[in-house]
DNA sequence: CGCTGCGTTGAAATTGCTCAATTCAAGTGG
DNA sequence: CCACTTGAATTGAGCAATTTCAACGCAGCG
């Protein structure tokens, strides 16, 4: 099995063969399978491993006083979990799967190796922390700002170029196996909502999204609905540069 | 002028003499002065040097191409700005003032060094980045889940208590230099709301807001409206732990 | 004196929510 | 193979929260 993490941090700077075969033993380790709308760690627990994501969708989500949740990731394929559990004691939040799930799990110990041996891998791996932050603040201004349309579009938009920057869109489709009841917790807007909005966008002839699948005919014409701007998330090869330095 | 990035590290971790004394220097080295509404940085830009924040009141920030704005951070004495310029070549937000600012500029290279050699000092600072990440996080809480009442009264609340943490809070009293517009910028909310919401937490008697400055009479029960729980913060010397491996 | 920025208030319009019912597809057990 | 259940999507109707528009007050300042 390919290790998606490796293709993705790809995008931002090349790895030596070392660094891939460390990562591809890292990601063999410690193979754990999740059901659907099962937690791989709690809100308030102590995380002991970071969990890299081989298959499957993830969220991670606080739950509300009033029974609500809001989702503040999808993670997909190729995402790292949980690389604050050298820093932070606790979860301020919980990961929960969406489907059925597989990651690998890396402990501390091995990462903290990895990460004192090989400084082009720490700076790969700090990228993913710092994108996910940069993620955060769009959707931000998503939540925030946009109008249901634009929010759901945008979030449509986003999960799209994410999975193509990975190697999942084939013809302008990519798996979506979400309800749209998740997709109302992840936008903060209702499920009924949600419901009517994307009705409208297939009205529109924007997407078409069936049997867990996404398919954008035209996938310009859906960013300009979403006023959607892919720079938040770094996917550019910006980490070239460094490529001099190490 | 006692550095207020050392107060606020030493609630994450103990900090030696000689870590001092070298974020001392770096925030020495060269500051820059700024008045009120100006960009530190712009969106886009390219960043050199890491800000840290000696006096007055910083945001991040996003424009829309409507006009409008959402705020996704503010940023205090003694908060960081961009440790990201390691590895995110563009700005995908901008820095902008609240209020006249004073920053201590630290260049990359002296950065880069002070990482290299100063593991405690390392984590430190990127503790700062993951906890920079938590808030926004439960911002995404308030923004997408929270009725205006508690997300006026949430977003009080964590000013009142980041501001606590670096001592800056007296006889429940501390700063609060922005405007409603801004507020609202940074809630989610119209300017009108946010005020009609001021004036029903003012008439709960819960605030009292005027000349910049914020008094709280109760916090728990300013917390107990927003449903405050500063978990999320990260405050609670969570990297003593890490001590015995320094 | 007359800006200008900020705060305040009222009234009308709108967006999105809640409640409730219905359909549909995919199991599951008898 | 059918009856039943369950999870998800869909639709309508009424309602509530929030926005928008518009006006006015007030203080600081050139």
């Amino acid at each position: 099995m390919m290790n998606p993490l490796i293709r993705k941090l790809e995008r931002f700077t090349r790895l030596s063969d070392a660094d891939k075969r460390l990562l591809q033993e890292a990601a063999s380790a410690r193979i754990v399978n999740y059901d659907t709308h099962q937690d791989i760690i709690a809100e308030g627990e102590e995380p002991t491993d970071v969990n890299l994501i081989l298959a499957g969708w993830v969220c991670r989500y606080k739950h509300l006083a009033d029974g609500g949740r809001q989702i503040m990731s999808f993670l997909l394929p190729g995402d790292l979990c949980d690389l604050n559990i050298f820093l932070l004691r606790r979860m301020d939040h919980a990961l929960g799967t969406l489907t059925p799930v597989t990651v690998a799990k890396i402990s501390r110990d091995l990462l903290q190796e990895m990460l004192n041996t090989d400084p082009r891998l720490t700076r790969a791996l700090w990228w993913e922390v710092l994108v996910t932050a940069a993620i955060h603040r769009e959707w931000l201004v998503n939540i925030g700002r946009r109008s249901a349309l634009e929010r759901v579009a945008h979030l449509l938009c986003e999960l799209h170029v994410r999975q193509r920057a990975v190697g999942r869109v084939r013809d302008g489709r990519c798996e979506l196996p979400v309800t749209q009841v998740e997709l109302s917790d992840a936008l903060g807007l209702s499920a009924v909502h949600v419901n009517r909005t994307l009705r409208d966008l297939r009205l529109a002839g924007l997407i078409d999204w069936r049997d867990k699948h996404l398919a954008v005919p035209d996938f310009e014409a859906l960013a300009a609905v979403a006023l959607f701007d892919p720079d938040y998330l770094h996917l550019d090869h910006e980490g070239e540069r460094f490529d001099a330095a190490c």
